[in-house]
RNA sequence: GGGCGGAUAGCUCAAUUGGGAGAGCGCAGCCCUUACAAGGCUGAGGUCACAGGUUCGAUCCCUGUUCCGCCUACCA
């Protein structure tokens, strides 16, 4: 017997304690049973659960569970990410608590610190997972830093230097002023703000006039070295070569025609600043002019910006504009939106910048990993996300990959400091190796000194399918489990992270990283708005699961995880999905109640006397097995979440556990109840392992508690077989008279609630059917007095409406509820002519298409028959409903 | 600028080949009927955003419009 309520926090903490001792999360390195493998979107070490990572490892966690019940080698292999900028800034922070900086610290005492941070707080998000129930293989777990993928790291830095797609050289990045680092396209977050688009005037240096540009940053006019025009600008034909004195710094700078500058925009004249704009560092490469920096790293004005040296970049963009204007070389100042980008992780404005960088070259590894689409070596679902893969692949640009921070992988590349030999001067002395070098190659000198500068995050996380399994050795982990299964994550790493793991994965793997990549949606908050720490609409999971319990949690995810739409969550939902968690409870105590101690239990397949209940209920599970199994194999999570949902409540609490109690409680009748018993145990124990996937702990707790599994303590549920369809016997026939059973049960409950008659009042029922009919009906005829709660059943063939009778017209039958003295003749009338008119109007509807001639004719048989015979039913049911309130209204009559 | 998605019951969302629109929550009425009031039963509630088109027939397919969200882009 087990307690009156569920508290889920003991019962959660008790079974993952039981399924980490036992290792039943643990994958073979070499197997006879097929692998199925899925790598965890390693989430930072920095970070703690949001729900996003909860919805993430949920799914995933259901698909491991899943495979693993259903035979398969199962891994699901866990990690954390070093997030180099991210850390770094978390640890700085700290730092500046103690008056410190890592300048201060050093290097190499700086690193310590961070790993010291990791090692003390580093592990919280991967208990946090544990809480959610993940069944991650955690003997398995991996660190983007750790040796081995480190050495995955160098190697594949090395062979794409070594193939001519590393490079190194002068571009205009994106700067973080802030971190201090370079960052990729990808890191720069764009948001549009209302600026304003400034015209200066440009003064000829040796005649009258003025050329007038147009730009929203003003400051950088510092740097400028030329005046653009289109060539083709009729306005502009005579002056292109003229030369212009640039105001403020009293520079001279020419002016050039380029094909780039639109004339429709601005004043078709743009001002050149080769070192802080990516498309005039274009033009200026094409016209030969020089890069002047204004700007130092810390985004103020450098040497270079004259007498505006030293001020912050904004406060620098005040002071041009107002010289300007005392100048009287300002013009107009239009209203212009501007896409300004942002650093992702300090939310600072992003200095397009010129600095040397280390840069990968994508172009060629992007053909590849479109192929790999294209030709479904990698499936992408929902499909509608290919079209993003494919532009974004197709439009790759070229990623830079070098960071000016401490934390993370330092760049494989050393500097020889003597160049002693001509074969090293050859190549600038660069020194590019897997093993750290003692001297220099070329040359032997050992003045040798290590690149500063450490790669994106995402470098490594790009290798982390075939590094996290012992790449570069050839691993029985490698062969095993690569290609992983699926990938499961937001559409918010798309690029980031999926679209470089295919280039990756088939550059050094030959074959791509996983078969299936499943997209979810984004957790919102209930009102659409995406969730963050600063607006203050972050939900915590781990308090949803303190509150409602793991369980309730993940099923109120998988509920709403439909595919290729954002998920609007409130814990009010959680709530609703709690009950759900409670009725399962519920209905498990109801049914280890009614089991005797002595009673043996048999399988249904023993049993030969299952009653119509019995047979539907099972016939209904079959059907479940199958929904579930298929759904999850189209990754649809909500639908087979929904299955579930609807046929445990509703089928198998709500119906059947009301047909059996009759049966359990006579004791005359022990061939019934073992009948309904058996069919009870096998429905709880094939249900909770349908739904331990789901909802793991509960249904673990649960299923220790069916006699049958009491005595087997070293098993776990998680480790049965998942069910399939032929598990449960199959019946069609049984549904078909359980159909009909319920219709007579819901008729006369309607009754019983449209004229508000209480429980409490005995009734009588009276069903005239045909033939066939009537038998079933007979048969059954304790379902129906018990759940539609009548004393009295009389079923035939002929029988008439007693005078003051309430009446249910239903498709096999017509059901009479005498109500002698009780019944408000006016509210039945009113009550079955409500009824006619609903019918009605979906009969005249059906009328309307049927006397459509085009419709006979063109329309498939078989729709034409149909709706033919729903019109025919309808009609019928409203003739006899209609004689029903005749009945009543001459019984009127007579009483008047 | 380009692309994608959404608009269905009061709210959140389903509806896989175009053929009488569903669920959960909420609401109303009746009920503590020996698992569960975190429950049961019954019911009300929809011009499927708008306008055209294709079709015998459109929530579904096509075109356009409006509103909302997202992704992406070097118009200074």
């Amino acid at each position: 017997m087990i307690e009156k309520s569920y508290s889920p926090k003991d019962i959660e903490e008790k079974w993952y304690r039981l399924w980490l001792e036992k290792g039943y999360f643990q994958a073979e390195s070499k197997s006879s049973k097929p692998s199925y493998c899925i790598v965890i979107p390693p989430p930072n070490v920095t970070g703690s659960l949001h729900i996003g990572h909860a919805l993430d490892a949920t799914l995933q966690d259901i698909l491991i569970r899943w495979k693993r019940m259903s035979g398969f080698n199962a891994l699901w292999l866990p990690g954390t990410d070093h997030a180099g900028i991210a850390t770094q800034n978390v640890v700085e922070k700290d730092l500046k608590k103690e008056g410190l900086d890592r300048h201060k610290l050093g290097r190499d005492e700086f690193i310590r610190r961070v790993w010291k941070w990791k090692g003390e707080y580093g592990g919280r998000i991967i208990s946090q997972l544990k809480r959610l129930g993940a069944s991650c293989d955690w003997s398995r777990e991996r660190f983007t830093l750790d040796e081995g993928l480190s050495k995955a790291v160098r190697e594949v830095f090395v062979r794409l230097y070594e193939e001519g797609l590393i490079y190194r050289g002068d571009y205009i990045i994106n700067w973080c002023p802030r971190c201090h680092t370079a960052l990729s396209d990808l890191e720069v977050e764009h948001e549009e703000i209302k600026g304003k688009l400034y015209h200066i005037k440009y003064p000829f240096a040796n005649e009258k006039g003025y050329l007038t540009v147009a730009t929203t940053r003003p400051e950088t006019m510092l740097g400028d070295v030329a005046v653009a025009v289109n060539p083709d600008d009729e306005r502009y034909k005579g002056i292109v070569g003229k030369v212009l004195r640039l105001p403020l710094l009293n520079r001279e700078i020419p002016v050039i025609a380029d094909e780039f500058v639109d004339p429709e925009f601005g004043t078709g004249a743009v001002k050149v600043t080769p070192a802080h704009d990516p498309n005039d560092f274009e033009m200026a490469r094409r016209h030969n002019l020089p890069f002047i920096k204004i700007m130092t790293g810390d985004a103020k004005m450098s040497d270079d910006a004259g007498p505006y040296k030293g001020q912050d970049r904004f406060k620098c963009r005040e002071n041009v504009l107002s010289d300007l204007q005392s100048l009287e070389l300002l013009g107009d100042a239009k209203e212009h939106t501007i896409n300004l980008g942002h650093c992702y992780r300090c939310k600072t404005v992003v200095e397009p910048y010129l600095s040397k960088q280390w840069f990968v070259k994508t172009k060629p590894l992007a053909q590849e990993a479109i192929k790999a689409v294209k030709d479904k070596r990698i499936n992408i679902i929902p499909e509608g996300w290919e079209n993003s893969y494919f532009d974004w692949m197709e439009n790759i640009k070229d990623w830079c990959i070098s960071r000016q921070i401490w934390w993370g992988h330092r760049i494989p590349v050393w500097y020889c400091q003597d160049m002693q030999s001509e074969e090293c001067k050859n190549h600038g002395g660069i020194i590019v190796s897997i093993e750290t070098p003692e001297k220099c190659p070329s040359c032997g000198s050992n003045k040798i000194t290590q690149d500063e500068d450490v790669l994106d995050t995402w470098f490594s996380s790009a290798l982390w399918p075939f590094s996290t399994l012992g790449w570069p050795a050839e691993t029985d982990d490698l062969k095993t489990f690569y290609p992983t299964s699926v990938l499961v994550t937001g559409f918010d790493i798309i690029f980031f992270w999926v679209a470089r793991m295919i280039m990756m994965g088939l550059k050094f793997m030959g074959d791509a990283p996983f078969r299936d990549v499943y997209i979810h949606a984004l957790i919102r908050d209930s009102h659409g708005q995406k969730m963050s720490k600063s607006k203050g609409n972050v939900v915590d999971p781990l308090e949803i699961i303190d509150t409602y319990g793991a369980d309730a949690f993940r099923f109120t995810l998988t509920a709403f995880a439909a595919q290729g739409r954002d998920i609007k969550f409130s814990v009010d939902r959680v709530e609703g999905y709690r009950h759900f968690i409670n009725k399962i409870w519920n209905a498990t105590r109801f049914i280890l109640m009614n089991i005797k101690d002595a009673e043996e239990v048999k399988s249904v397949k023993e049993i030969s006397c299952l009653s119509l209940a019995d047979r539907w209920i099972l016939n209904r599970l079959a059907g479940v097995i199958e929904e579930v199994n298929k759904a999850l194999d189209e990754y649809r999570f909500n639908d087979a979440a929904s299955v579930l949902y609807q046929f445990v409540w509703h089928e198998f609490c709500d119906w059947y556990l009301e047909m059996v109690k009759p049966t359990l409680a006579r004791d005359d009748d022990n061939k019934g109840r073992s009948a309904a018993i058996s069919t009870l145990l096998h429905i709880l124990e094939i249900s909770l392992r349908l739904l331990h996937p789901f909802m793991p702990f509960i249904t673990e707790k649960l299923w220790h508690d069916i006699p049958s599994q009491r005595d087997k303590e070293a098993d776990s549920i998680c480790v049965q077989r998942y069910p399939k369809p032929e598990d449960s016997p199959t019946d069609r026939d049984a549904e078909r008279k359980m159909n009909i059973i319920m219709d007579a049960i819901i008729g006369i409950r309607s009754i019983r609630g449209e004229l508000n008659l209480p429980p409490s009042l005995e009734l009588k029922a009276l069903i005239n059917t045909s033939d066939g009919t009537k038998d079933i009906l007979n048969e059954n005829v304790i379902y129906i007095s018990k759940l539609a709660k009548v004393k009295d059943i009389e079923i035939g063939e002929d029988i008439t409406k007693p005078q003051d009778a309430a009446t249910s017209v239903r498709p096999s039958m017509q059901i009479f509820v005498p109500l002698t003295g009780l019944l408000d003749m006016d509210a039945e009338i009113k009550r079955l002519e409500k009824e006619i008119l609903k019918i009605e109007e979906t009969a005249s509807q059906l009328r309307k298409k049927l006397s459509n001639r085009e419709f006979v004719s063109k329309a498939p048989k078989e729709v034409v028959e149909e709706n033919k015979a729903k019109y025919d039913d309808f009609i019928e049911k409203i003739h006899k409903i209609q004689e029903n309130i005749e009945k009543l209204k001459q019984l009127r009559r007579k009483d008047g």
